[in-house]
RNA sequence: GGAGAGGUGGCCGAGCGGCUGAAGGCAACGGUUUGCUAAACCGUCAUAGUCUGUCAAGGGCUAUCGAGGGUUCGAAUCCCUCCCUCUCCGCCA
C-alpha cells in the first residue's frame, strides 16, 4: 500500500508510475481517491468540531451535576442534537474511508529508479548472461516427462486421478530427490547464508493475504477453504512475512532473515494453454523461500544478497541459468524492483523461471503494520520487506533431470545432493 | 462441541460511567554520580488525523484501551455480536 501522503503531494508521479507499469487504466481510480480524500478532510474537520463541542459541554454537565447548582437539562437536550449530527457525519466518513482503503489496496507499488521502462516481458533486461556448466548432452535428449515416466519417478497421470491436472506425484527415488533438494537448499541458506529456518502453516487467513498484497489483487489465484475461511498459501512469503504483522520490531534485531520450505498452491486460473505440460505449470509445488525484514536504507543491498543466495544454489547444483531484471511493464504490482532467475531447459530449448527476488520497500510493511524504532527516541518507521525463491523445485527439477540425464536414459545425481539422496544415479531399475 | 477466565501503551500491569491518553513497574533514551562495569538518582518517553506556526520549536482540537455495533449529554469502564488466548470437561488423533 502506498502512503496516502505521497499520493497527495505528488499525484503526477504516481500517474507516471501507473503508465510505466502499463496500468494507465487505473488512473481514474487514483483521481477518485484524491476526490474522496478531499471530501474526507472537510468532513473530518466538521465532525471534529462538533465532537469538541460535545466534549466541552459534557464536562460542563458533569460540573453542574457535581455541584448540584442548577439544571443541566437544557444542555443535555442540545447535545442530543449534536450527537445525532456527529453520527450522520461519521457514518458517511466510514463509507468514504472504506472506499479509499479499497482503492489504496488495489494500487501498485512505486518503482525503483533502476527498473528499466518497458511494455512487456520482451523488454526485460538481461542482468546476468547465461551462466553455464559443462554437461555432455551429445545424444537426443529426453524431456522431464519422458525421463520421469521411464524411470518411474514422476507420475502426472495418477496425480490427475487423485487430485486433478497440475498435481504431480513423486515416487521412489524421485520423491527422495525432491526431498534432497529441499533439504540441501534449506541447509545452504541456514548454514551458509545466515537465515533462520521457519516451517510455516500452509493455510492462512485473509488478513495475511492482505498483508503481503495477494488480497485483493490476486484473490482469484488462491485456493479458498470456504468452511473455515482459510486460504492455501501461494508462497511461503505470505505466512513468513505475516509472522511480524502488527509488531514493533526491535531495531537491534534487524535485518531479520528467514528461510522457509512450503508447498505452494496456485489456481493458475486463465493461464491454460501455455507451458502447461508436466512441471512447467502446476497447482502445487515445493519451494524454499527467503524473506528479509530490513531497515529502509539497507533494503537494496539486501535484495542483491537474496539474489546471490539464490544463484549460489544453482552454482552448487551446476545448473545453467541467467538473471533478468524485470522491466516496468512485467514486474509484479507489489514489488519496486525484481530479479527473475531462469534455468535452462535443454529439451524445451528455453529458459524457465525458477526464482523471483523482490524488494517491496514499505509496501507490505504498511499493509501489515510492521515497524521498528530507528533508535531509542525517534518515531517508529516501517521496515522494508523482501523475498526471493531459493528456489522453487518444479522448474529446477526439469532442468536438473534434463541436464543430468545420460545416453542410457538414467539420471546422475548432482554431487552436492548425494549426501542427501544416498544414491548417485537413478536408473531404470529404480523402485 | 460444553463450562469458565481473560484480551489495556515496546513489554508487564492497575483502572470497571465524567477529574484516565490512561496509575505503577520494566525496557529504551538523555543526564548526574563513577577508576571501568554495575548500582543509585533526576528527566524524557504512544500512534494517527487535523488546524495553527517561519515546510522550525511548540501549541490547539479529534480519534484510538481485541474488532464492530448499541445505551448515554458523556464509555477503557454498562449491553449485544464476532474474533483471539488460557483453564477444565467431552470428542478425535
Amino acid at each position: 500500500m502506498l502512503d496516502i501522503n505521497l499520493i497527495r503531494q505528488n499525484p503526477e508521479e504516481i500517474v507516471a508510475m501507473l503508465h510505466n507499469r502499463q496500468l494507465g487504466s487505473e488512473e481514474p481510480k487514483l483521481r477518485k481517491l484524491l476526490d474522496l480524500d478531499k471530501e474526507r478532510k472537510e468532513l473530518v474537520a466538521r465532525s471534529d468540531d462538533q465532537k469538541a463541542l460535545r466534549n466541552k459541554v459534557s464536562k460542563e454537565v458533569a460540573d453542574i451535576k457535581k455541584s448540584g447548582a442548577g439544571s443541566a437539562e437544557e444542555l443535555i437536550v442540545q447535545m442530543k442534537t449534536v450527537a445525532e449530527e456527529i453520527s450522520v457525519m461519521d457514518t458517511r466518513l466510514s463509507t468514504l474511508e472504506e472506499e479509499m482503503e479499497n482503492i489504496l489496496l488495489g494500487l501498485p507499488n512505486k518503482l525503483h529508479d533502476s527498473v528499466p521502462i518497458g511494455r512487456s516481458a520482451e523488454e526485460n533486461v538481461i542482468f546476468k548472461e547465461g551462466v553455464s556448466f559443462e554437461h555432455r548432452l551429445d545424444f537426443p535428449v529426453k524431456n522431464h516427462l519422458e525421463l520421469g515416466k521411464s524411470l518411474r519417478i514422476l507420475d502426472f497421470e495418477r496425480g490427475a486421478k487423485i487430485s486433478g491436472a497440475g498435481f504431480p506425484v513423486y515416487i521412489g527415488k524421485g520423491a527422495r530427490l525432491e526431498r534432497a533438494l529441499i533439504n540441501f537448499m534449506l541447509d545452504c541458506h541456514t548454514e551458509r547464508h545466515g537465515y533462520t529456518e521457519v516451517f510455516p502453516p500452509f493455510f492462512v487467513n485473509r488478513e495475511s493475504l492482505r498483508g503481503t498484497g495477494q488480497w485483493p489483487k490476486f484473490a482469484d489465484q488462491v485456493y479458498h477453504m470456504q468452511e473455515d475461511d482459510l486460504y492455501a498459501i501461494p508462497t511461503a512469503e505470505v505466512p513468513v512475512t505475516n509472522l511480524h504483522r502488527g509488531e514493533m520490531l526491535d531495531a537491534k534485531s534487524l535485518p531479520i532473515s528467514y528461510a522457509a520450505y512450503s508447498a505452494c498452491f496456485r489456481r493458475e486460473a486463465g493461464s491454460y494453454g501455455k507451458d502447461t505440460r508436466g512441471f512447467l505449470r502446476v497447482h502445487q509445488f515445493n519451494k524454499v523461500e527467503m524473506v528479509k525484514f530490513t531497515r529502509p536504507e539497507e533494503s537494496y543491498a539486501a535484495l542483491e544478497e537474496i539474489r546471490e543466495s539464490a544463484e549460489a544454489i544453482l552454482v552448487a547444483l551446476k545448473i545453467p541459468y541467467r538473471v533478468l531484471l524485470l522491466c516496468s511493464g512485467d514486474i509484479s504490482a507489489n514489488a519496486t524492483k525484481c530479479y527473475d532467475i531462469e534455468v535452462w531447459s535443454p529439451a524445451e530449448q528455453k529458459y524457465l523461471e525458477a526464482s523471483s527476488c523482490s524488494n517491496f520497500e514499505d509496501y507490505q510493511a504498511r499493509r501489515s503494520n510492521i515497524r521498528f524504532k530507528p533508535d531509542g527516541k525517534s518515531k517508529p518507521e516501517f521496515v522494508h520487506t523482501l523475498n526471493g525463491s531459493g528456489l522453487a523445485t518444479s522448474r529446477l527439477m526439469v532442468s536438473l533431470m534434463e541436464h543430468y540425464q545420460t545416453a542410457e536414459g538414467s539420471i546422475k545425481v548432482p554431487e552436492v545432493l548425494r549426501p542427501y539422496t544416498g544414491f548417485d544415479e537413478i536408473t531404470q531399475a529404480a523402485e
